[in-house]
DNA sequence: CAGCATCCTCGGCGATACTG
DNA sequence: CAGTATCGCCGAGGATGCTG
């Protein structure tokens, strides 16, 4: 526990050293790795880019059928891979303009991240047992076995 | 790219298959894992209880100054430890009443959740050149050098 | 069929005030 | 000082309709 003003400082520096690691100092990047990953469909978009190349359309059928909701919107498909395209994670081919015919892919980075975000899922689906424990438990310390 | 109902419904087994990696099928982990990572704090928080245990008030100096805007609010602090709580991840400590002395800190799970969070920083961080060109060359090439 | 514009909904988050 | 309740904002994301 921190005690004084020099501590919670000693602390606040240490821990922007930790996670620079390397002299990028500047502003944090959680938020950009919350913006990569926080989001509702980057995740699920970039795990079903890994498998292939897809058409817009093959995508949104796809990624409505992975997700325990809903297909995703077009406009917020397209938004989204505009987005990872932008960050340099997805390339865009178009091959037809009548009608159009447009491809999306994973990049190099894309597909690192790719892993990132597969290793991710993947720890998550290995917990989720103790997970789900530990909601069980909480639930019924707090709301006295009421539910 | 998929061309048949068949094909897509194979891609997405397979897909499926892939997210479950060891019989874990039901409701996708991608949603707990945004969840977990997505939100605006959670991520920080995590960092910040890795490295010793923190009363609320210090907690929120800290998380305010690591993050580049503003404080987080206390009300936000108290819903996100709570919730991190519930899932395993952190442990709340109470000792004193009269005032209240509450501690917190990571648990065996969170402290793994805890490296994850880490190496998906410096992922980012490592990574972050990278990004930022790609940025600017979609600009450049999208907003024909205006701005 | 890819992409964009418009409108609207809803939930995360912040600010403030109050209780023990 | 920890925690809760109330209110209000804002931005992500859904629905629909139109263009090339």
């Amino acid at each position: 526990m921190i005690r004084s003003e020099a501590e919670t400082e000693a602390m606040i520096a240490a821990l922007r050293a930790e996670m620079a690691t390397n002299g990028h100092r500047r502003d944090d990047p959680v938020r950009v790795t919350t913006a990569l990953m926080g989001d509702r469909w980057s995740p699920l978009i970039l795990l079903v880019l890994g498998m292939d190349t897809w058409r817009q359309a093959d995508l949104r059928r796809v990624l409505g059928r992975l997700s325990s909701e809903g297909e995703i919107s077009q406009r917020v498909l397209t938004l989204k891979l505009r987005a990872l395209e932008r960050e340099g994670f997805v390339a865009r081919h178009a091959t037809g303009h009548v009608p159009p015919q447009v491809t999306y892919g994973l990049t190099d980075l894309g597909r690192e991240l790719q892993e990132q975000v597969y290793r991710q899922v993947c720890w998550v689906a290995e917990r989720k047992d103790r997970i789900e424990a530990a909601r069980a438990h909480f639930d019924r310390a707090h709301f006295d076995r009421a539910d």
